[in-house]
RNA sequence: GCGCCCGUAGCUCAGGUGGAUAGAGCACCGGCCUUCUAAGCCGGGGGUCCCGAGUUCGAAUCUCGGCGGGCGCACCA
């Protein structure tokens, strides 16, 4: 943990600035960490941005700030550098006894309750590669807040009233002949999300091939929000059985929820029909008259261009700036929904929900569900009411996500508009070897594009299960192979863990804002920088403790004991700057908190990625250059095994960070 | 047309609210398994950071203008 000195320079720094200058107002300024240990470990900027105002070179005003600088706890020794960078030494003995025997802990942010929304599959298929880009990222925000001390809950909103669920529905009935008794037979005997993946693209060809066949799918979404049909009936047993089938696939990936919100409820407790007397009294929706959007309640689309005087053509422009929240037939769109749910997350709609236990994940976690029934009495946490949320979609849902805080902003919450979040990023896309070998078919326009779309609507697309499944049996393989010894069940256990921490690193190594093609032969790598190499680094370090005890007999807990009294020599600084000693490895894992802050300010999980293989790096290169078991000198050999006792601490904690396990043996 | 995202090594990508010699993985070449698991380590080659202006002591990073690619702007969600 360092961000603890960070703020104890950042403040001596501060108080210097101001009794060697007589400054008031300081520019902002930032505790840096320099390119590697030789120049520093920590450095300060502040010389240059003082450099104009008070008309004298960098490189003297930081030596001035030094020469006024207090003695701060644990900074060996500041320099000015010629350069004009303010650079901080740290004591390396308390430093490494403080972190290596836990004595240093960060205190927890203090703020209000947070909403993560994330995952959100259309319940009517198997969950595909897209899908597992957002459960990810979803579920990898969740876990970074809550260890910065942030409470949050996570919801899975379940769209069980949408064109996709009346679509497998008119599969099933008019396509297949099918009734509520046979869909409940097939659910219950088939890989019920696979069944009906292969349905949809199905019925999807249906439409296609004739016209009249929208009327019965415009039907089936009618029945389907009306209740007491078979098409409803239906939706429920459908719904149901794919949302567990989504469920078990996500628990593969360590992603649980709290909370499944489901739109059904939405409608019922008419959560819609309060919110949308409330907009229409304050005028954020008007019905339009005239147009081709007549007959539709809309609201107008602001997108800061209203201010610009009208010019001729305007008149049109001006007809597609508007939404339609509620359709000409009087049913609401899946916009007018989404704020309804919006404003309960923040506890403004002065209504709630019945709650059901659904679930019980993990062995232990509890997952509730909406319900428009009774619901449980009582031991129902209290849901909603955030002061911030976070909708994990994809950057092409980003106008409907500005719809959301407009809508809050019109109703006069500014501040709820400013803390609904769309967390964004790009789509996953297949490239074209991978297409390929999935038997796409040929099509000459797709192929010059650069990748290939995924499209759930066509049947196109990686399952996460059967992409799952290949990762553990080719890491099953080589587990096995090097690990004689495993029963076939602690193969198949590390197999799985190796599995979810190739997929899900490699959903979090690219930025969010970088389309990813998808090639299976890339995600299948266990090699170089990926999640496998990450858990290997902890599996090494976890060797070096088990032959220790074996072989010495003596445990973490004594090699920690007995540090205090050892000697320094291990800590020595070097003059070279890619020396990768003990010091730069306990230095580098001390810097979890800084990059956890960075990720989540920038919400860009490459950081919290990158940063974690850079600490895997380090220590292999440590691993490598400083034996432990064959070092001859105690003092020594005890020095490294906490450094790395330190290291093993921390990068654990990153990958679970990551949602990645760490396998006993690989 | 308007909005958002992307453009950095042969390929795939990292590069905090500007800062110290532009990095990693893969691929390629050369070393290292009687010493804590080689899913590893060490070394090597490889760059007009898309282009052009501007701001700045300092720009891959910020601003503006181009170029190229992707996505969005449905009575779908």
């Amino acid at each position: 943990m360092i961000l603890p000195i960070h703020r104890q320079v950042h403040s001596a720094i501060t108080d210097a600035v101001q009794r060697a200058f007589g400054l008031t107002e300081i520019p902002p300024f930032t505790v840096e960490t320099p390119p590697n240990r030789a120049l520093g470990d920590l450095a300060v900027t502040v010389a240059f941005q003082l450099a104009r105002a008070l008309r004298k070179a960098p490189r003297m005003i930081a030596q001035e700030i030094a020469n006024a600088l207090a003695p701060i706890p644990g900074i060996a020794q500041v320099t000015a550098a010629p350069t004009g960078y303010l650079n901080f030494f740290l004591e390396r003995k308390p430093f490494v006894v403080d972190r290596v025997t836990g004595r240093a802990i960060a205190a927890p942010v203090d703020e209000g309750k947070v909403v993560v929304e994330h995952t959100a599959i259309n319940p009517n298929k198997a969950a595909h590669i897209g899908h597992l880009r957002n459960a990810t990222l979803g579920d990898t925000l969740v876990r970074v807040l809550r260890f910065r001390g942030t409470p949050v809950e996570t919801q899975n909103y379940i769209d069980d009233m949408g064109v996709q669920v009346a679509d497998v529905i008119v599969g099933f009935k008019e396509f297949e002949q099918k009734g509520v008794a046979d869909v409940q037979h097939i659910a219950e005997t088939t890989r019920f999300d696979y069944y009906c993946w292969d349905l949809y693209s199905k019925v999807t060809h249906w439409y296609d091939a004739d016209k009249t066949h929208a009327a019965v799918r415009a039907q089936a979404l009618h029945d389907l929000e009306h209740g007491g049909t078979e098409v409803s009936e239906m939706g429920t047993v459908i719904v149901d059985h794919i949302v567990r089938a989504h469920l078990k696939t996500m628990a593969r990936l360590n992603i649980g929820y709290d909370l499944l919100t489901y739109e059904g409820d939405i409608i019922r407790l008419k959560f819609w029909a309060h919110c949308f007397e409330t907009l229409k009294a304050q005028g954020a929706v008007f019905l339009q008259t005239e147009g081709k959007l007549a007959g539709c309640w809309v609201m107008r689309i602001d997108d800061g261009r209203d201010a610009e005087p009208a010019v001729a053509g305007e008149e049109k422009d001006e007809e597609a700036r508007e939404k339609v929240i509620v359709r000409s037939n009087g049913v609401v769109t899946y916009v007018g929904k989404d704020i309804a749910n919006q404003f309960w997350k923040f506890g403004l709609l002065g209504r709630d929900f019945n709650y059901r236990k659904f679930a019980l994940q993990d062995g232990d976690r509890q997952l509730w569900a909406t319900t428009t029934a009774e619901g449980e009495k009582s031991g129902v946490p209290s849901f909603g009411g955030a002061t911030r949320i976070y909708n994990v979609i994809d950057s092409r849902q980003m106008y409907l996500q500005a719809l959301l805080a407009q809508a809050l902003r019109t109703l006069d919450h500014p501040k709820q508009a400013e803390n609904s979040i769309h967390f964004s990023y790009e789509m996953v896309a297949l490239s074209h070897s991978t297409a390929q070998k999935l038997g796409y078919p040929a099509d000459a326009e797709a192929d010059r594009k650069p990748f290939v779309e995924v499209s759930g609507r066509k049947g196109l697309g990686v399952k996460v299960d059967d992409l799952l499944d290949v990762l553990e049996s080719t890491a099953k393989a080589e587990v096995a192979r090097r690990n004689p010894e495993f029963t076939p069940d602690e193969c198949q256990r590390v197999a799985e863990q190796i599995a979810v921490g190739a997929i899900r690193y490699f959903m979090l190594k690219f930025s969010r804002g970088k389309l990813i093609v998808f090639d299976m032969d890339e995600a299948l790598s266990f090699e170089g920088e990926t999640g496998p190499y990450l858990q290997y680094a902890v599996v090494r370090a976890n060797n070096i403790f088990n032959k220790l005890q074996q072989r010495d007999g003596v445990s973490e807990a004594d090699v920690l004991a007995s540090l205090d009294a050892a000697m320094l020599d291990e800590l020595a600084p070097s003059d070279d700057p890619d020396a990768h000693d003990l010091w730069a490895l306990v230095y580098e894992a001390s810097r979890l908190d800084d990059i956890v802050e960075q990720t989540v300010r920038a919400l860009e999980f490459s950081l919290l990625a990158k940063y974690a293989f850079g600490l895997a790096q380090l220590f292999n290169a440590f691993y490598h250059r400083y034996p432990i078991l064959n070092e001859e000198n105690v003092d020594r050999r005890r020095w490294r095994a906490a450094g790395v006792a330190y290291f093993r601490a921390q990068l654990t904690r990153a990958l679970d960070l990551m949602g990645i396990d760490v396998p006993g043996r690989m």
